[in-house]
DNA sequence: GCAAGATGTCATGCT
DNA sequence: CGAGCATGACATCTT
């Protein structure tokens, strides 16, 4: 109970000091737009018909590149959930992510040379974090508040560092470690990066420490921000330089060092999460590891179970290198990749909190750390949430990215990763075993092979129909009822995913996987369903459209109508008042006239007629015996013809 | 418990 | 001819 209420307090400090970082570091956009397109947002919420983004689409407009057609009007709202996402992301005590970003971004000498030294102030900390940019000016001017940075990272995640080492003794380990490649890197790097940079670093240089697993008792937050005087940082830091020098040029002597890095911490992690029994070896780790990338579906990997965030990326690293072919990871994969790791972080955190106060009485110490993993996967799940469109943006930049790669993709903590192998989103949605084995081999529908099998001849058509979104979305609903029969059915896609599918994709499933007959006729009802599911809602909203489009005619209608009334009568007024005018010119000009006799001409016989040409006549008026007459003569005609 | 709206599904016609 | 789309109608669920 203990360990939960520090948990969920130092949670809530770590939210609330990065929350205050949001006024000052506004270039969130850009540190995230370094690494993926403008987000695409998907929808898949109860108008999902209206936003639902077709992978297969998006597939080839770079990873969705730029909002979905049919909904630009929710660009806004999306933008704010992806803010808001950002700044949750902030919150991610899975900095180590970053730190891999950095290294992949090795910064070489001349780039050092340009950034220099710092002059500000005397320390070698003070002049790297002035050095990282201006968003992070505001933490430049105290060490403390570094340190009150940094220790959200120590004493948070369950990858925090330091078994052996005091907080303190990490803290001036990280900022030693930082000094020889950290200037030039963080002058374009956020203060986030910095965190993770410094966290990583010194995970890195250490790759045999044992790191417990969850912040000790003893590792708290007072004591780092206790921790005031640079100097004694500094010298600190000057007498651990040399052992960790060593490290960190071995590690990013190339671009292998950095999965080998990985790897590394990936073991660092696993063992922080199957702490409390007894740690385990790096060698044991990697094995793990393999074991991990040869079972195909990395997304649901017993260390991601237990590890928050951690153990994802653990086996993301270790997959690397042994699953794919190429030595090095392309940058945006990984960055895509851990990034997304990343945004699990603070959902993790979030669901931990939630269920650590929740059962935390009742559950010993090891257990506790199960029910961080499931709280994990509960949160990678929902992190879907309406609340988190940035992820599913994410997710599907980053599956863009791992195409090649799409072996590897197990990293992504849920979904994402199994989705885009089109089987993971089983491993996801099925009801998860318990997070120390290994969920693949509890697959309770059709065989792993079965899985492999689409993931080999499907390995990037299947694009990760599973969102975070989505697999929220499933987990939040009840399953459908055709999730369900195709479960029953041990139809290795989910609905979404046999609906989005391309025509041609989903022949070839059809015809490369075997599936009886029933499967098929299942599959390609869940299909059409889908399909006409979306139809219908398409249509709904076309009505809508319509009836809206047609209630503003109406009213559009209308206005005019009342607008061309006031016209008539206005023209109506004034041809009266024309005319009176007219009638009473007229009797003024007939009075000064006079006829033979003399007399005034009568008003009621004669008028005045204007001409052609400009040339105003005295008419005389016809009798209205005359004009009855012809009337009547028009009448009797009318009868004939009638006749 | 009922009503109205939302949503899913089927049938049908059209492209 | 089959797939997909559009849409009316009905059933079911939600509010």
């Amino acid at each position: 109970m203990q360990i939960g209420k520090k948990y969920f307090t130092e949670g809530l400090i770590q939210l609330t000091i990065l929350l205050s970082f949001i006024g000052v570091r506004v270039d969130v956009d850009s540190y995230i737009s370094g690494y993926y397109p403008p987000l695409t947002e998907i929808n898949l919420g109860p108008s999902s018909a209206y936003t639902q983004t077709p992978f297969h689409i998006l597939r080839d407009t770079l990873d969705g590149y730029g909002v979905h057609p049919k909904c630009p009007e929710l660009d806004y709202f999306f933008a704010s959930r992806r803010l808001l996402e950002e700044v949750r992301t902030l919150g991610s005590p899975r900095f180590h992510t970053q730190l891999n970003a950095w290294l992949v971004h090795q910064v070489s000498a001349t780039d050092e040379a340009e950034h220099g030294p710092s002059t500000s102030s005397g320390t070698d900390t003070d002049s790297v974090l002035e050095s990282s940019g201006d968003s992070d000016e505001h933490l430049s001017e105290s060490g403390q508040e570094v340190r009150r940075r940094a220790n959200p990272e120590v004493g948070q995640g369950p990858c925090h560092s330091g078994a052996g080492v005091t907080p303190k003794e990490e803290d001036e380990a990280k900022v030693t470690e930082e000094d020889p490649v950290a200037p030039a890197q963080l002058a374009h790097s956020s203060s986030l990066e910095q965190e993770s940079l410094l966290e990583g670093s010194t995970t890195l240089s250490n790759p045999g420490r044992c790191h417990p697993p969850f912040p000790t008792p003893d590792i708290d937050w007072s004591n780092f921000l206790s921790l005031t005087d640079l100097d004694d940082l500094d010298s600190l830091v000057s007498g651990r330089l040399p052992d960790l020098n060593t490290d960190i040029i071995g590690a990013i002597s190339q671009n292998v060092s950095l999965h080998d890095a990985m790897v590394t911490s990936s073991g660092i992690y696993g063992e922080s999460s199957s702490e409390g029994t007894e740690p385990r070896s790096s060698a044991q780790q990697q094995r793990n590891l393999l074991r991990l990338d040869s079972a195909g579906s990395s997304d649901t990997s017993p260390e991601m179970a237990l590890g928050l965030a951690a153990l994802p990326f653990a086996s993301v690293c270790n997959m690397t290198p042994s699953a794919t072919p190429q030595g090095t990871l392309n940058d945006c994969l990984d960055e895509a990749v851990f990034d997304q790791i990343n945004q699990l972080g603070l959902d993790g955190l979030e669901t931990m909190n939630n269920q650590l106060l929740g059962s935390l009485g009742c559950i010993e110490p090891h257990a506790l750390e199960d029910l961080d993993s499931d709280s994990g996967l509960s949160l990678e799940s929902s992190s879907g949430s309406p609340l988190s469109p940035g992820s599913s943006e994410i997710s599907s930049s980053s599956s863009s990215y791992c195409e090649d790669e799409c072996g590897a993709t197990g990293y992504s903590s849920e979904v994402e990763s199994v989705l885009s192998k089109g089987i993971t989103d089983y491993s996801t949605t099925w009801p998860p075993t318990h997070p120390n084995e290994n969920i693949w081999h509890d697959h309770s529908y059709a065989s792993a092979a079965l899985f492999n099998k689409a993931a080999i001849t499907l390995p990037h058509k299947i694009e990760e129909p599973f969102s975070d979104d989505v697999c929220s979305d499933l987990e939040e609903r009840e399953l459908s009822r055709d999730e369900l029969r195709a479960r029953a059915m041990c139809i290795p896609f989910s609905a979404l995913q046999i609906v989005n599918m391309p025509v041609e994709e989903f022949m070839e499933v059809l015809d490369s996987y075997g599936f009886s007959s029933e499967q098929v006729t299942l599959l390609r009802d869940i299909r059409r369903r889908g399909k006409n599911k979306l139809a219908a809602q398409n249509c709904r909203k076309r009505k809508l459209d319509a009836i809206t489009g047609l209630q503003e005619e109406v009213e559009r209608l209308q206005a005019q109508r009342d607008r061309l009334l006031r016209d008539k009568q206005l023209t109506a007024k004034t041809m009266g008042a024309v005319g009176h005018q007219i009638r009473q010119l007229t009797r003024d000009v007939l009075a000064r006239l006079r006829d033979r006799s003399g007399q005034p001409l009568n008003p009621e016989r004669y008028t005045l007629q204007c001409g052609a040409n400009g040339r105003v006549v005295v008419q005389h008026i016809r009798q209205p015996a005359v004009s009855t007459s012809a009337s009547n003569k028009t009448d009797k005609r009318k009868k004939d013809k009638k006749q």
